[in-house]
DNA sequence: TGTTTAATTGGTCAAATGATCAACTACGGC
DNA sequence: GCCGTAGTTGATCATTTGACCAATTAAACA
């Protein structure tokens, strides 16, 4: 057993504000690879510290948790999406294509979407403030606009949209939770499915 | 606190079987609504036995847990599927909307999603096999119908279809897994889908 | 460098949890 | 009706786990 100078793992003094960055950073990546349920001790013993340090930062293991949950969430949510999506001056395609890639890009990392799926099975309210919030700000938007854009056809409705965004998130899922094989770049795939989309309500047939 | 001749609930026998089907069914509701790491006492509480009984009936919380996964995915594949989508006598889009009814049938229950995505979370091998086969054998041929019916246009690819499948599961992890409100019907939602997608292979355009 | 402050730790407690076992009793066979 | 088999139970053990606290020590400051 040689302990090198580096392997020397010191107490180390930090100041508590990255103390703490550094304990939700360990208690996120924890979190999402063995669920709500594990354990403070190996949390703390992979973020290298003791296990009541956690409890002079965190009152509770659900207050560490919620500080997991704001640190998955928050500015996950880009604010000028709305703007995008209803930015007339480019195509309705155009701003598609824009906004599910940087939603998807945004979004579509293990540790979001595990524990995101986590805390919907553990009856979190978080999940269904989040997905209000996707569905008052993002979809219902979009939605005026595509019915906008083909306002002399066929109407689409809300569940068509989240038809089409539950098709696009399924790629996440697979890949994340099911650990199933799934394309390196997945806009070609988002782009098929939008242009169908838009298709079947005869939007961009000639524009 | 009076004790009716009703509200007696001496200790009953029951046979082997039925006792063990008994502990499987309310293993398969309990794990569903807590997730898999409820505890064997809870679960005894509400199958109105003591948590010692569980153990002659399974060795251990992970064999019982197999019995769970066995049961909520067994039976839930109808045999008849790959028939049905091969089956060129009928129009294609009748036998994706006649498998789609019955599959979401069969797999939108409560027990079914939460199982199965608690069981994704956990690393269960569970997941990849079960979605392997609806690959193999189901997605893989209806590609191949789907490929046939649009063989002089442009040919779906296997994501495509994934999207596709996506989109639909989505409605049952929205109503199971996040408890949000979707629609009692699922069929309409699902039958223009389906039809976005056909015609975005230009199939069914004059057949 | 000596002092002070608070970040950090090892140790510990109480409750929860998976698992076991001897004892009890309901049911089928005589 | 009696008996033996086996289904069922209460009690208990060994760990695990969330939470706490006094003691220790690294960093900031004079």
């Amino acid at each position: 057993m040689s302990d090198g100078p580096d392997a020397m793992v010191r107490r180390r003094r930090l100041a508590p504000e990255a103390r703490r960055e550094q304990i939700v950073d360990a208690a996120v990546c924890y979190f999402a690879e063995v669920g709500l349920s594990g354990t403070t001790r190996d949390l703390a013993k992979r973020a290298g510290i003791t296990q009541a340090l956690l409890y002079q930062y965190f009152r509770s293991k659900a207050d560490l948790l919620e500080a997991v949950f704001a640190r998955v969430y928050l500015d996950r949510m880009s604010p000028h999406w709305p703007a995008l999506i209803t930015d007339r001056s480019r195509p309705l395609r155009e701003r598609m294509l824009t906004f599910y890639a940087e939603y998807s890009g945004a979004i579509f990392s293990y540790e979001w979407l595990r524990i995101f799926m986590a805390a919907g099975l553990a009856g979190e309210a978080l999940n269904r403030r989040y997905l209000d919030h996707v569905r008052d700000l993002l979809l219902a938007p979009l939605l005026e606009e595509i019915r906008f854009a083909a306002r002399h056809n066929a109407q689409p409705e809300m569940e068509d949209l989240w038809n089409l965004h539950g098709g696009i998130i399924y790629l996440g899922i697979r890949r994340h939770i099911y650990h199933l094989p799934t394309p390196d770049d997945v806009m070609p795939v988002i782009e098929r499915a939008i242009d169908r989309f838009l298709a079947g309500f005869a939007i961009g047939e000639r524009a």
